[in-house]
DNA sequence: ATAGTCACTTTCCTCTAGGTACCTACTATA
DNA sequence: TATAGTAGGTACCTAGAGGAAAGTGACTAT
């Protein structure tokens, strides 16, 4: 054990084999993306620091990283402007926004039945 | 700093501000919960050992951990019969069943996006 | 001359999720 | 006698994600 670093990590690490929906969880799922992409959506084409006020709790360092990742994986276009001060634009990519009606699934769901997580918690918390 | 532990940590750290599913994304898609309610729909009601097996990569400590947020949320069913060898039943949810259509959803983006993301990161890492 | 803007980058540091290993009590089987 | 199976609990440890804060470079405004 120990041998598995490249590409048979991810027979090790990634549990994948069951659950075929592992992967888009990684990609669309994975920590500060659905912040981002959210304002993206609802904001369209903005520069780094409306991405930054808007989020409010992200550090840049964070930020770009998850910039960075999202445009990687092509949900996500990146333009640069080498002007003075520089001016760069994010906006969500074709297959970003093939995922909209997803996240309106998601939002869909989040009303019908966020409130019976709630009191599931509650029942949970309150009995043992 | 610091003082923020059990209700202002949801503002501190929680990014719902700019984004209205961040709520749901932690309860379904945190780590492990899509490969345990996965097997748990796809094989139905199981023992610990059975879930265990199926899902080959995890440890008995963090199965533990993911099925007693997934029973505290209200999506996992746990039946516990007091016998020798004890024996534990793990089943979905009506709650838990509400989230198939969303699951079937994201499989479906799977079978027709994952290899544009695949391609994208190809054409990423070869460029710059 | 100083401060400010933009889009980061770098360094340092903390926190915690998750892994390893061992433990429980009881029984059936070899 | 000893081992395996059952569903975990507990203690310890490490790697890595993520936060805080300062720096960078080129230019502008005061």
């Amino acid at each position: 054990m120990g041998v598995e670093t490249t590409r048979a990590a991810s027979a090790a690490t990634v549990p994948e084999l069951a659950c075929p929906i592992s992967a888009v969880v990684d990609i669309v799922f994975s920590r500060w993306t659905t912040p981002i992409l959210w304002t993206l959506h609802t904001h369209g084409r903005q520069r780094f620091v409306e991405l930054e006020r808007r989020i409010g709790t992200i550090t840049p360092k964070v930020l770009t990283q998850r910039l960075r990742q999202l445009e990687r994986d092509g949900l996500v276009v990146r333009t640069y402007h080498p002007e003075v001060p520089p001016r760069v634009e994010y906006e969500i990519s074709e297959l970003g926004r093939s995922l909209a009606p997803l996240f309106a699934h998601l939002a869909d769901w989040s009303a019908a039945h966020l409130d019976e997580v709630e009191q599931a918690r509650q029942a949970y918390d309150s009995e043992s």
